[in-house]
This record gives structure tokens, C-alpha cells and sequence, in this order.
DNA sequence: CATGAATGAGGATTCATTCAT
DNA sequence: TATGAATGAATCCTCATTCAT
């Protein structure tokens, strides 16, 4: 019993991570079930016996990597009090999953709306944090007076924009890490009354 | 021979602008050369006369239709002296246009990258009157003494964020209308010393 | 021993039995073999233990469904001294028994030649009491002297018929419960002197 | 011009020659677009270039075929003036057409409801000459008063029993011919008064 | 005996591209 | 110069059947 599930399971996880493997590289709209199978090295149709359609097997890599971001990203913003020491941890963290975020920033508006809607949601757990840090340091006196949902945009706008435009920007290994002392200072220079 | 020449320049001329219509309605990337040649009134074989194959067909359309853009925002930016002018101009704009630009936010990445290019060249040129006005109000004392690339950086990439999220964003008929006076008064505040 | 051999049959058994469900509901031609085994409550390679491949499911469906009507057949015509009481209990019968006869009806000529065979065999026990009744009457004078094989096929041909097309003749429950009048009457009416 | 047409013309024959050969082989239900297509010497792709889907192609397939029949039949039904020559005629024209008209009657019940209504559109035509006919007879005493309607649905079911149950019944190479005295003997013998 | 994960051939459909006319 | 029929590789998905456990 314990044997079976356990090849099961494995099966799936090959599959999921052969899936994430084409999604950093190609991205999960130009990704054929067919490649995805092979890069797992299961047939073809194995890949549905595991997950029915195309759209679940997306989904189920996202969200399992998402939700694993996540729980990583919780630690890592939880206690950070001032805002430029959270930009600078989530940073470190973008960078080092950049290849995934690039193409998540770039293949977002395409994605079905179930997807989306994940997504998305993970991201306003993110920016809560910053809201609530960005919040603290107003009442402090330590950063102007300014419409927190809106300056949230144009930092999440600006990450989105430098991750999708990664290839024309990118000098190094990663468009996060190459901007990041400019954004982080720009940003904290803007903030500061 | 003139006739001939003529008439040819016209059945491009038909491909190009039917390609635009279908650029605005459904993005380059979802529609099939069947289906532009068809909007244009001319065999499918056409298009491959014309155009070789669909990337430069997308090309062409794009880099005409940005080219118009280009004359009229020079135009337009022409003349606004102070960066709240011209970011209002520059609005306006969009906001007239958005239908366009939000494709061009939404599909960039994926386009190849002669096209890239041309579109960043453009935008290049538009960031000149931003990055302009932007020195002289600091110079001036107006404005905080900032990294001014990396400002239109977040500027830029703040637009692209919000165009490219429209349909989750859009309450009325545009994002740009919606949320121009926050986009305004926000940016506007956090440069101002 | 005993108890294994016991289980083994049930099993069996279940597997009979979701088969006739599925049968009766959209026709054994419709359903996947995971699906009955799903009905079944049973893993789906055990239905190919105890039947080696679909074929033999359905023959086995069928064989056993048959036989158990045709006993209760056998009971109910046995007799009817006159062919129309006997024809107005043979559509009785198919009356209550419409689902599944309809699809037979339906489905026979794409079974295989075995299961045919069962099939036809069946119905020619049956016609074995019309052929009696029938000829007694003609002896009797009290109908026409016909070609009575052929007269048989003209009887289970029309009722083939309306059982096929059930979904275009049906405006209540049963076509045979509403056709049933039409059918007798006319079949009388046709054969007497 | 000309030529191209032509070519696309033929083409088209071909596949629709290849459907009906198929269909007359294998019934619609069993073929496959691919085996179509390889049968009529075309690309799979081919084979939607014309027909849009594997539906339409079937609907064409039959129309044209009941088409051309329907008016054969009219030719030959049209001056039968008693129902013995009817039916004679109907009969002789069946058993000539019998492979084609054996898939029709085993087929029916699962096609899809515009195609269904086709043939049963062309059924109802064909049965218009037998009703005329049989009501004059009736008229002229030559016969007994029947519900017509009801026997012909006899005499429909009967023909369509003896075309499904082909391989069953066929001793010769055609049921309808095998048949035919017995059905016409029987049928007029029971419609006498 | 029973399981159920894995298989892989087969099915319908799409679409950029080619080429004879 | 323009046409549009033809191509065929590619795509997602289904399902009866097998076999190691």
C-alpha cells in the first residue's frame, strides 16, 4: 500500500516539477502537455490520470509554489518594522525566484481567471505587510503622508515592470539584484518627508 | 507600373490597418493571419506575399501605428513645463489611446525582439520629455533631488501595471481616467521636497 | 476457500449489477469502463479480472438480464389463449421494462455476433408463444392464414421501431404505454379474416 | 479560375466519396477523420479545410446521398398507382441500395439531432406516397380500413428490423431481396378485406 | 483476489506557411 | 501581384487494457 501511494505521489511530483521546470523556462503558455510528460518521463497520458486537464496541472504548480513562496516570505517580512528593511528582504527573496516571478509578472494577464484570482491574492497578502508597515511609519512621522494603495501600486507596478521587461534590463544574473540599491533608495528617498 | 505599385502599397495598406483593428480587439498574439486576412478582404496567401511571415507583420503594424503616436505626443508634450503639465498631457493620452496601450503593456514581453526594441525606443523618446522637465523642476527646488532614471522607472512601470491589470482595475471606461488624479497627486507629492 | 469464492461472486455480482445501471441510463456503447467500475465501488483493473475485456461484460450483462426477464415472460404469456391478450401482456411487459429493452433495441446490431446471437435467441423463445397462439387461431379460423414467421416480423419489427425511436415518438412516459392501443387494434384488425 | 475550382471541387468529392465509402464499410459512428482523409489521398487537414468539423462532413455526406435518392425514388414511386407495385418498386430500390440504407437503419438513433431530422425529413416524404396510395385503395374497397399512419409504421419498422439485423438474416446479398416476396405476399394479404 | 497507477494508440481540431495557378 | 487550396505538425484529451504490488 505504502509502496503504491508512494510511486504515485512521486509520479506527481515528477510531473509537477517537470511542469515548473518548463514554466521558469517557456512559460506555462507555451508549454505542451506532451513536453511536459516527457520531461517527467511518464507518458502522455499519465499526465491526466494525475490532473484531468492542462488548466489543473497549472494551477496546482502555482499554487503549490506559490503557497510555498509564501509561507518563506512570511518569515521572512514577518518583524521586519521598517519598511526599507521589508523592501530590502522581499528583494533578496524576488531575486532569488526571479526566473519563476519574471514570468508569473509577465503571464498573469493571460492566465485563466481561476489562476488569476490565486495569484493575486497572494499578492495582497504581500502587500498587506507593506500597508501595514508603511502605515506605522506615517503615524511615526518617519515617512510622508501619502495614499498608501497608491504608492503600493507604483512600487508592485515598478516590480512587475522590471521583472517582465527582465531580459532588456538584466546586465547580471538577476533584474532584481541589478536594480535593487536603486530601488530601494529611490523608494525610501521618495517616502521621506 | 505606377497602377500596379499602387495597388499594392493599398492591399498592404488593408492588411496593416486590419491588423490594427484586431490588435485593439483581441491582441496580436490571439488572432490567426486567417482571420486578419479575412478582415482585410484579401486572400491569405496575401498576407504572406506581403509580410513573409505573422512576426513581421506584427512589426510593421506596431512600429507604424507608434510611430503616428510618437508625432502626436511630441506634439502634445511639447511645451509643459512643469511635470504635473506634462504627466496630465501624458494621461490624456493614454487614456484616449488605452485601448491600444493596453495591449502593447499586456503582449510586450512576448513579442520578438526587433519589436521590443522599437517599442522601448519609443517610449525612450517620450521618457526624454519627463526626464527634461524632471532636471529642471529639480533644479529649480520644486522637486526632490532624485535618481531620475529610476523615477520614470517607477513611473513607467506604474502605467504598464495598470494597463496591463485593466480589466481587473477598471470600473468605468478606461484605468487611466479612473485612476489618473491618484496616479497625479501621488506622484506629484512624493517629489515634492 | 469458501469465503474468498463468496466474496469473489459478489464482486462479480456488484460489478453486474452498476453494469445495468449504466446500461439502462445511457447504453453500454456510452459508458467507460471506469465508470462502471467507479459504480461498482470497485478498483477498475478488477473488472477486467473477472471479465477479461469490456465484450464480455456487456455479454454477460445482457445474458443474465435476459434470462431473468424471459422467466418472468415465460409466466406472464403463458396462457394467453388469444393473441390479443397475449400481445396486450407482451407490451405490458415492455411497458414496465421500456428503459431497458429500448436500448437493446437500440444497441443490438453494433453488439457482438455472440451477444447478437443471445439476443435473438431470446426473443425467438418469445415469438415461440405468438407462433403457437397464432397458429391455433388461424386453425380456429378466427384469423387470417398468414406467413406467420413473417407476420412475427412485422410484429417485433414495428415494436423494434417505436422502441428506437422512442425520444421522437414519446410524449408521455413510454411509447409502448402510448402507442399501445394504435399497435393492437391495427395488428388485430390486420390479421382478422 | 476554372481550374482552381475544379480541383477544390474534386477534392471535396473525393472526401465525401471517401466518407460514404467509409460509412457504407465501417457507419459513420466508427470512422475516423484521419482514416477519411487518408482514404481520400488528402492531408487530415484537408479534410476541415472543407468541412469545418467532422459533424458537418457526416450531415453532407447523407444529405447529398438521401438527396440524390429522394429523387430516384420519385422517379420510381411516382405513377405506382396500387400499393403491391409501391411497395415492389420501394423494395427493388432498397435492395439496391441496401449497404448504404443498412447503415442508415442501424444508425440513426445515435446521430446527432439535425441529421436525424434530415433523414427522418426524407423518411416522411417517401411515406406520403404510400399513405395517397393506401387511401385510395381504402377508397376503392381494395383494401381494409386501416389507420394508416399505424400501418405504416408496421411496414417502416418491418424494413427497418430486416436492414439493422442484416448479417443476422442475409443468406443471400441482400436482406430486402432475400425477403422481399415474403414482406410484399404478407403485407398485402394482411391489408385484403 | 484485488488494486489502481501507468500506458499509448487514437481522436478531433487549429493554424502558420507553401505553392501551383 | 494575388489567390486560396492544401499541408502536416502540433495540441489537448479519452479510454480499454496491462501489470507490478
Amino acid at each position: 500500500m505504502k509502496i503504491r501511494e508512494k510511486a504515485k505521489k512521486e509520479t506527481r511530483q515528477k510531473l509537477l516539477k517537470a511542469a515548473k521546470q518548463a514554466f521558469i523556462e517557456k512559460g506555462l503558455l507555451n508549454i505542451s502537455t506532451v513536453d511536459i510528460a516527457k520531461g517527467a518521463g511518464v507518458a502522455h497520458g499519465t499526465l491526466f490520470f494525475h490532473f484531468q486537464n492542462k488548466e489543473n496541472l497549472i494551477v496546482e504548480v502555482l499554487d503549490q509554489e506559490l503557497m510555498k513562496l509564501s509561507a518563506e516570505l512570511n518569515v521572512l517580512l514577518h518583524g521586519s518594522d521598517d519598511i526599507e528593511t521589508l523592501l530590502n528582504r522581499y528583494l533578496d527573496f524576488l531575486a532569488r525566484e526571479e526566473p519563476f516571478f519574471a514570468v508569473i509578472a509577465t503571464e498573469t494577464p493571460f492566465y485563466p481567471p481561476k489562476l488569476r484570482r490565486t495569484i493575486l491574492g497572494r499578492e495582497a497578502a504581500i502587500r498587506e505587510y507593506f500597508y501595514q508597515t508603511l502605515r506605522k511609519e506615517i503615524e511615526q512621522g518617519r515617512c510622508k503622508e501619502v495614499d498608501i494603495t497608491t504608492v503600493l501600486n507604483f512600487l508592485f507596478g515598478t516590480l512587475n515592470y522590471y521583472l517582465s521587461m527582465r531580459d532588456a534590463f538584466m546586465t547580471g544574473q538577476s533584474v532584481i539584484s541589478d536594480k535593487r540599491n536603486a530601488i530601494v533608495k529611490t523608494f525610501i528617498h521618495l517616502l521621506s518627508p
